[in-house]
Formats: C-alpha cells, structure tokens, sequence
DNA sequence: CTTTGTTGTAACCATATTTGTTACATTGAT
DNA sequence: ATCAATGTAACAAATATGGTTACAACAAAG
C-alpha cells in the first residue's frame, strides 16, 4: 500500500512557501494553483503543518510562511506531522489470532521488533533529508520570476 | 498510512505451514482457525505466495507446504510478494502539478532519488531478517502437541 | 465600523482499497 | 463416483482519501 500523497503534497507545499514568500502572500488559492490541488485540502494540511511547528499560517490576513529553517526540517518531521503512524504500528496487524495455536498465540510478539527494526531504518532514512536538500537541489531550475 | 495486514499474516501463515506440515494437513481452514481470518481471504494470500515460490498448495487434495528453507525466506520477498509497491512507488504523488511553477515543475523529480533511498533503506531491513529469524524465536515458546 | 479577502471547519459525496462472505466449478485422491 | 479442498467470481461492509460547497470567524484596510 502506498503512502498518501499528503507527504509529497506536504513537501510540495513548505518549499513552495519557501520560494516564494518574500515575493508574494502565499494563500492556499496559491498553492492550489502550484499543486493542482483543491485550496480547501491545502488548508487541512497547513493545519497540521501548523499543529507541527513547521509553518506559520496567518488567519484573516491570510498567507502563509515557513516556521524554521530548511535545514531543521527533515522529511520525517514532515511525514510524522501529515502521517498519523504511531511508533511500532507501521505493519498493521490481523486482529484476533488464535491464542489457542502456539504460532497465533506468539506471531505478535514475535514479530514487534523485527517490524520496528524495519520502521526505524525507513524513519532513520527520512530523517537525514531536509528541507534544504530540494531547495539546493530546485536552485538548478529554478527561476524565481517565474511565478505559478 | 499502514502497510496492510496481508504481510504480517503471511508471515504467520508461512510460520504454521512450517510448523505444522510434518504432522497435520495444512488447509485454508487450519490456517483461518490459526489466524482467525476467513478461509477466502487465506487461499486469496496463499495464491500470491504460490506465484513468488514462497509456498506449495495441493489442489484437490489438498494442504499447503514450504517452498524453500526458511533462512531463504526474507521478510522483503514476503512483502513483495504480497503488497504490490513498484520500485520507486511507496510514495504517492499528487497527479497534476503546475509546469509553469517552477516548483511544480521540477518536485517530482528532486524527490524520486530521495524517497527511493528512504524505500531502499526500508527493503534492505525487510531483506536482512528471515522466517528462520522467526521460527527461532518461537521455539522459545513452542509446544508442538498443542495445535489451533 | 463596514468592507474585503482569507482561514478554519463542517457536511457531504465519490472513489479506491481492504476485508469478509456466499457460492460454485474444478481438481486429485480414495 | 465420492469427497474434501482449492481457485475464483460476485457482492457487501468498512475505512481512508480526496474533492466540493458553504459559511462562520478573523484581521487588516479603507
């Protein structure tokens, strides 16, 4: 099963802000333009975004602006925040295994850390990439008087 | 968002096979009393596993074994087996984004190395750890007189 | 203090995926 | 031929995702 495009989606947006804040007031109208994405999903997703300290969000006013640096955010930050995985429950498990069979009585425990070992090595992963990296990476392409 | 519950019940129901198939026939319905899943859902799983070579099943007669040893067995060739995540597809992209934002334009490919890392790290975890890992463990708990 | 543009959120819908269930044709051994 | 088991189709239920409309709450600007 994949993970939901709210993760690339969430990436999409902060580095969006990023780029062009200075320059424009980043509405979700904005970034439902950049993204192709319905402004009222941007919206839900700044608030958890918001909720993570990860964005600022200005209500009434409106805009939106980039809550630390790019380079103290990595993309586990950003997947723990739009990504409800709680730690060790990755793998999701068949409810009610036969306590009466030795192999259903144990499979869960069993298992547990063999699969947190496999979570632990994805979260490791996501959190040596920041923020930062895509934005280096996006200076290659990018011209920033080209606007959505 | 989880991985389903087909892996770690595959895991179990390879888990059983091995511990039961000397002394019991192994059908669906053993394995559902097992796993407490209904025998549909088993025989569905045990086809996907039969395709990857990871088990035998015996039509008509009847029964299921282990297609290899168990050391041969990776959790990564179960999961393969099971979930059906393309290389470089555990992360789900928003479809259309903008190509005349600069950013919009260019994130799907600053991403697909990074996140094929993180799915990269993920595999080589799920390929370290084996059924015999599991089994191992189990012995620990074992009481083979006893079934489901 | 009213207007204006924006956010936050509720309510509802469509779609996809997962899991469960019934039913039955096909199979292989006895 | 019988019988137990597999393979699979058809359908249902539950859940998650993404989309849409609507509107109250809000903050700034005139």
């Amino acid at each position: 099963m994949q993970i939901s495009s709210r993760f690339t989606l969430a990436v999409h947006i902060i580095t969006c802000i990023d780029t062009f804040q200075n320059d424009y007031k980043v509405t979700s109208e904005f970034l439902a333009s950049s993204t192709n994405v319905n402004p009222v999903i941007i919206r839900r997703l700044l608030g958890q975004l918001k909720n993570a300290g990860l964005v600022e969000v200005a209500r009434g006013s409106g805009g939106a602006s980039v809550g630390r640096p790019l380079n103290e955010i990595t993309f586990l930050d950003i997947y723990k925040a739009v990504e409800c995985v709680e730690d060790g429950e990755l793998f999701h498990f068949h409810e009610n295994p036969n306590d009466k069979c030795p192999v259903g009585r144990n499979i869960h425990n069993i298992l547990d850390d063999k699969l947190r070992r496999v979570q632990q090595a994805m979260e490791n992963e996501l959190s040596s990439i920041t923020l930062a990296d895509v934005t280096e990476d996006l200076e290659k392409y990018l011209n920033k008087t080209q606007t959505c």
